[in-house]
DNA sequence: GAGGTCAGGTTGTCATGACAACTGGTTTCT
DNA sequence: AGAAACCAGTTGTCATGACAACCTGACCTC
């Protein structure tokens, strides 16, 4: 029978804060994302891997637990974990935000078309839970790749954040990279996807004829204490960019 | 000091098949879901809630790990569990399938518009592992929610499904759910959400202007075994239609 | 040859116990 | 009065042990 099970040849570091299970978790990803556990191949089974890697079998589930979450391995009760073959796996994650270009290697470049400060329009004031005509700071960007314009980005966040979303800031980063540097951390958001024809400033900015469709999406943040943080309405260009995601079914259905 | 923390109140039956940390986390949404849990709230500790409930902490954290996974609870270290405000809450699940209009309670119904056998399109065959030329399982419905057509919908299956995917069955039901009457389980699924423009067909079909902005859903499934059981292929006219999804940051950023 | 039965291997569930790390408020010290 | 230190309460991590449920393939029976 000998069938060869992959291996993960691990290196934990028990003093480092970083939990086990987490590494454990992101040398397994590394090693299937390189293809040292090929397609399709059972991963070593949960006891043996246990006593390899000298943590208890918990840990060893907890890790599997979080690829197969993300769909990068598939379990099945009394066969094994079975790497999920290559085509069914998809780059974009859906948790991730705009950093995705970044991550893309797109060269990114930011146009910073307004910054100010204005009274909330009501449906962003009720989003982010403010008192009618509070006033909040507004900016708007006009995101590049490859200096090919790629999404028109409309935000407005408290005037709290003010000192932290600051003009040199957005010219510089994103806007979440500006929060997670601030020691805001972002933990849910609720976001709709839609699409619409381009108005004629839109059109313009995008470098798109007019009435071309736009994808759109309007995304609410809110951060650990579940305070709203960020309300977003953005445009893409639907012929450069489409939402990519793989969905995993909640496993007792 | 002494503030109500939100209680359960739950029956847990350890005779069914149903695992207890599951039975708890339905509860829990039940709970919360009725405002017997109130927005904001805290729910009572893990230790106590393990105790009084007569099961163990790792069960009672299992069980609030599924609620925070979707959205419904926050968990903060050193400080406790909480109830994520009503707003932050959002209807529609990633995860669901067509079921969805149904669920809505928008009396549904299916025109069958081609149901026919033909050598699959070049990229529907490579999404679905099949040699070059292999014939397949082509139809096309569509969707109307009281009487207002939502949904253009393209599927190719493999031709063994000609049996399960039959012609009664796509006026009857949806896809997802004859799939699943036949023990075919989808496991997983990558998507991607675009927009285009209606072409003329369609936006005759869709009861749109020509040339109004479509919002388009490609789709491969993959069942248990990661076996692709469907490509599908979506258009939804962009006014009456938007994709709605809460985000769930990773716990580890 | 067809079918049922059984054993071995695997993941799924659950309990108990222990300590670490974080948060917020209180107390103490300067 | 302000800052620093401490403390109680809570979730986070990890280990060990046990049994249940499930799938596959081999074996046996008819």
């Amino acid at each position: 029978m000998g069938a060869r099970r992959g291996r993960t040849d691990t290196v934990l570091d028990r003093e480092s804060p970083v939990p086990l299970y987490y590494q454990l978790a992101q040398n397994m990803e590394t090693a299937i994302r390189s293809g040292r556990l090929s397609s399709g191949s059972h991963l070593e089974n949960e006891i043996e891997l246990a006593r390899q890697l000298r943590v208890s079998r918990p840990t060893v589930r907890r890790a599997i637990a979080l690829l197969a979450n993300r769909g990068l391995v598939i379990r099945r009760h009394g066969i094994g974990t079975l790497v999920v073959p290559v085509r069914v796996r998809r780059p974009v994650r859906l948790s991730s935000l705009y950093d995705d270009l970044q991550e893309a290697g797109q060269a990114p470049s930011t146009r910073l078309l307004a910054y100010e400060i204005v009274p909330a329009p009501s449906e962003v004031g009720g989003s982010l839970h403010l008192a009618r005509g509070t006033r909040v700071l507004h900016f708007e960007r006009l995101r590049l790749a490859s200096d090919q314009p790629i999404a028109l980005m409309r935000n407005f966040v408290p005037l709290e954040l003010e000192e932290v979303v600051t003009e040199e800031g957005l010219k510089a980063a994103g806007l979440y990279q500006l929060l997670r540097q601030n020691g805001i951390h972002l933990r849910l958001a609720s976001q709709a996807i839609g699409a619409r024809s381009a108005q004629r400033r839109e059109a313009r900015l995008l470098k798109v004829p007019a009435g071309a469709p736009l994808l759109t999406m309007r995304r609410i943040s809110y951060d650990d204490a579940s305070q709203p943080v960020e309300y977003g309405s953005h445009a893409y260009p639907a012929e450069r960019y489409s939402f990519e995601m793989s969905v995993v079914a909640d496993s007792r259905t």
